[in-house]
DNA sequence: GAACTATACGGAGGCTGCCTCCGGTTCTGC
DNA sequence: GCAGAACCGGAGGCAGCCTCCGTATAGTTC
């Protein structure tokens, strides 16, 4: 907000960091030494201050001077999403290794994980979560990873009937993001939220009442 | 956040709008209407633009100067707070509405209507937000309000066996907050990812699965 | 209704942050 | 070692935050 975030992600679609990515060309020695220590002094700076850490002071940081900066990362969600994306894709990736539990321990724990994985990163949250359900192609690869990780978890679950039929994945990513948003608690709040909340998920309208 | 909201809240503590609260001495009349036009002119900017409108557009829609913007609210806060509580603590008396139903019903109504109402006002959530479950006195008669009205309505449900014993109403609040934050989402979304978290509350870990 | 004073006004100004632009520098391939 | 492509960096324009203080005025008193 106030940076109009959506006008120009349109046109630079899933653009997440060219270099990187689409190697037509290696970056130049000095353009990737650069490029690293602006990850380098982003992610330190992102962690201190949350996602409005100064773009100047980052680039201070980084030995770097603004302009190389936005050379870069054109605007401050390119830069982090470039801070995060891999660390989300690697969480989400962990996800198999609760493939062995019961379909709602795994579930459960994957949540756990990324709430707890997520509560270090408010930067991350803050900016994400302003795409979650929506069409911007940024932090898309994020919200892919999320999907591809955490979609065939619930399904399981569903299957096996230890999770009620009526719930969709995007919901449930909604409560999930919901929950791991709240400031000012502290992680074994969260948590406990968060296990309250994933009841939610199991209670089939049985008895109880 | 960049705004360093918590140094100076410290010595404010409650300081809501001395001139509307503690009427030690009534404002000047100039004062009592530029106060009145700023109030009008912030709440439509807030509306309109969130919780980072600029202060200083307020000031030009109200036709009055920045300094006397800061000296009726000396902080974003204090503006934010001005504008919204009173309608908060009128949504959050509103619950004896629901007093002639069902324990559940009355809950989860109330946490409907709550969400309904702050959808439209997500300048007051952002702030909000921040404040849930801290010591800081910004937003405390939200705070208070909220307390005063929702607790009762939880320990009712609890009394009635319709609601797990092991639930401190500061964890509901948290996780309607969160549900309350999700954004990109429609209302009924929210509504049914409400219903979803709420249950976790029912869900007493009797059967089902 | 004039004079006086507490109260209130308003905007210039200092600061920080955002982002762009372009003259200068450095790397790379030959 | 040279040419040119690739890259650097910071000045500069703009916007928002907040403070400070000279000026204006409502309210009071006689």
């Amino acid at each position: 907000m106030g940076r109009s975030p959506d006008t120009a992600s349109a046109e630079r679609a899933g653009s997440v960091d060219r270099a990187e990515r689409d190697c037509a060309r290696p970056l130049r020695a000095d353009a990737k030494r650069n490029h690293d220590q602006l990850l380098t002094a982003a992610r330190a700076a992102f962690t201190e201050r949350g996602s409005d850490a100064s773009l100047e002071d980052i680039a201070r940081r980084a030995g770097v001077g603004v302009g190389t900066l936005y050379r870069h990362f054109p605007n401050r969600q390119d830069l982090l999403e470039a801070v995060y994306v891999e660390e989300v894709e690697a969480l989400c990736r962990s996800a198999k290794d609760f493939a062995d539990e019961s379909s709602w321990d795994a579930l459960a724990h994957w949540f756990d994980r990324f709430v707890d994985y997520v509560a270090t990163k408010r930067a991350l949250v803050d900016e994400m979560m302003t795409t979650i359900g929506r069409e911007a192609p940024v932090f898309r690869a994020c919200h892919d990873a999320i999907f591809t990780a955490g979609e065939p978890l619930l399904e399981r679950a569903k299957a096996d009937g230890v999770v009620r039929a009526d719930v969709e994945f995007i919901d449930v990513i909604r409560l999930v993001s919901g929950v791991t948003m709240i400031k000012g608690a502290s992680g074994d709040d969260v948590r406990r939220v968060l296990a309250m909340a994933l009841d939610g998920l199991r209670y089939q309208g049985s008895d109880a009442g």
